[in-house]
DNA sequence: ATTATGACCGCAAACGTTTGCGGTAACATT
DNA sequence: AATGTTACCGCAAACGTTTGCGGTCATAAT
């Protein structure tokens, strides 16, 4: 590490310049502070020249509204706040890009904040929502949540407050997911339709919901399609666990083929790396099936099939329910996004 | 998709809960505004039985002071922003969580907004930085941004600017960037040590200076090392264009075993799926190296051996040079660290 | 000549804090 | 008895807006 240090950065600090305000913009024009309030925005009380007047010198210094002036009156900012546990994950960049685009079109601004999965810090943002009485919060919400009161709270403060991804279990709040058994079926039904014999599927932590769907229809499908497949599971609660169970399966089937199941881009990460390995050839060797975002599949070749968990589409929805709510809508709503399936060349 | 929509959410918007403030515990405890405040703030002048009776109404109401009037007096607030072009990047998730992790300890929040890559955007977002009046910002820039008036124009206002990853040219400001240079000299160093004859170096656009540093170092210290090394350079401006320059060069070489130095992950990817596509054995064929973050040289195996080019560590350095600027400094800083090798088995 | 009608504008209160300054009572000091 | 000291506390202004209401003119209607 080295540094270059030599620079004045001039006088900065000392001419600090203080922003232009109504009250200065009165004064220079020799009208009121009400005045210039109404002729900015158009209010027909004010004549048109005193209106073009008035916005020639606010633009003339920079005039801009202090938001906290603004705020302490009105209680109305139009700002979104989306909180997710991590930013590392290619779902929640397409979810929030997605979000972003439209709400900007409709004159929100958005920020990000980030829990780190921690409920403490959950919880301090959550907080600083409501202080800020932000217009609305979309939110994935940690794997240590329990206690959603502190959400509800949000709501009956007049905030409405959007789930996604990583959703509670409760029924009375609004609700945007993947659609987790769709996705498992997708991709059970492709195995079948290959009319592959054995198949390895390696899912998650069996203590989280979203394993639990993908879990229960996977193998239901599997089994109402055909009966004489061989299906080993295995949990793997990260990508190296995942990699293991990969690589003892490959032991075990001994040649033979078969498919592996991968139920997240994590544990698809794990078995792409026992595949190489022990150099098997995807498709010709051994078959590939994941439920992804799609950002790791594309980065092999051939590029994996997989069952999409699209953030994208998520994204429309959620802003669209979000919308509703601050229209006025006191409906809890569960929306259930049915995912495709994109077919790399891996089965 | 489907929609589940069936469920009143009570009566939240009727009777919206209003912030307790400092007037409501004031008139509960017949004392003044002014002595409710000074009390939450432990000043002397307040009795410590008074103290304790305000403290208690106001756990007891959950009162919390609202940010608005707080920062429409005192005209300070206890946040940094972290702008970037874009969430999915390993690098910038770890720059984001390294800030965080500090600056939370000192009592700051961070926020993060996203400019899309895209000017416009980003000029809306320091616009409310300004207004904001936030503690100061972290920028990592567009590949567009040509005018770097309005951040100067934050300075003006008080707020320091840290600039990282993509940084201005100018030399009047905060930078904290990694070391291009050092991270292709370390790369190039490797090359030498292995006693590779044949290399390709696949790079960036060269109008980016990223792409231009280290296309200038790399090439420099493998002439340096050995002339008898054949060097190929190509420029891909994305990962497709980066597999086609690979496959062209495996056809090139023709079994001739050869090295690719990849300047970023996104050539990375190319080149991993170049390389799948025609089947060949990293290490035994074919060497890797590359300049990463560290994410994608881990999905394959052997693991890539990479210059880290660390956001962590940038992090905390900036975060630092921040805390110095609040406090005063008023020089200008350019910060550089140096990257280390992370051996995999890719050469 | 009086009254109604607009067009245009300003007063002042309110949003919820912070803080300099002044005030009162009790007690200690001359 | 007059003065000084100390411990507490409240008044009021200020931060920069928004907005209901009332006011002043000039012009049009009676």
């Amino acid at each position: 590490m080295f540094v270059v240090e030599n620079l004045y950065l001039g006088n900065q600090v000392r001419n600090m310049r203080l922003s232009p305000t109504l009250k200065k913009i009165a004064e220079q024009l020799n009208v009121s502070i009400s005045t210039v309030s109404r002729a900015l925005k158009d209010h027909p009380d004010i004549s048109a020249e005193t209106k073009q007047k008035v916005n020639e010198l606010a633009t003339l210094i920079e005039y801009d509204p202090n938001p906290y002036a603004v705020n302490l009156r009105t209680h109305n900012n139009k700002e979104f706040a989306i909180v997710v546990p991590s930013l590392s994950n290619f779902f929640y960049h397409s979810f929030i890009s997605s979000i972003e685009e439209d709400a900007r079109q409709q004159g929100y601004s958005v920020f990000i904040y980030r829990s780190s999965n921690d409920p403490q810090i959950e919880l301090g943002i959550l907080k600083s929502c409501r202080l800020k009485r932000v217009s609305g919060v979309f939110i994935s919400i940690t794997t240590e949540t329990k206690d959603i009161s502190p959400f509800t709270k949000l709501d009956g403060y007049g905030i409405p407050v959007i789930f996604f991804d990583k959703v509670p279990g409760s029924e009375l709040c609004n609700k945007i997911c993947v659609g987790d058994e769709h996705a498992a079926a997708l991709a059970a039904a492709e195995i079948l339709k290959k009319g592959i014999k054995n198949v390895l599927g390696i899912f998650g932590d069996l203590n989280m919901s979203i394993t639990q769907a993908r879990f229960q229809k996977f193998k239901t499908i599997l089994a109402e399609g055909a009966e004489k497949i061989k299906l080993k599971t295995v949990h793997a609660l990260n990508s190296n666990e995942a990699e293991q169970a990969a690589l003892h399966a490959i032991e075990d089937y001994k040649g033979e083929y078969f498919a592996v199941f991968c139920m997240s881009d994590e544990i698809l990460a794990g078995v792409m790396k026992a595949v190489q390995r022990k150099n098997l050839r995807v498709l010709q060797d051994v078959g590939i099936i994941s439920i992804s975002d799609g950002m790791i599949p594309k980065l092999f070749y051939p590029e994996i099939t997989y069952a999409e968990t699209s953030g994208f589409k998520l994204g429309k929805l959620a802003l669209n329910r979000m919308m509703r709510c601050i229209a006025g809508s006191s409906f809890a709503q569960t929306i259930v996004d049915e995912s495709r399936l994109i077919a790399g060349g891996s089965i």
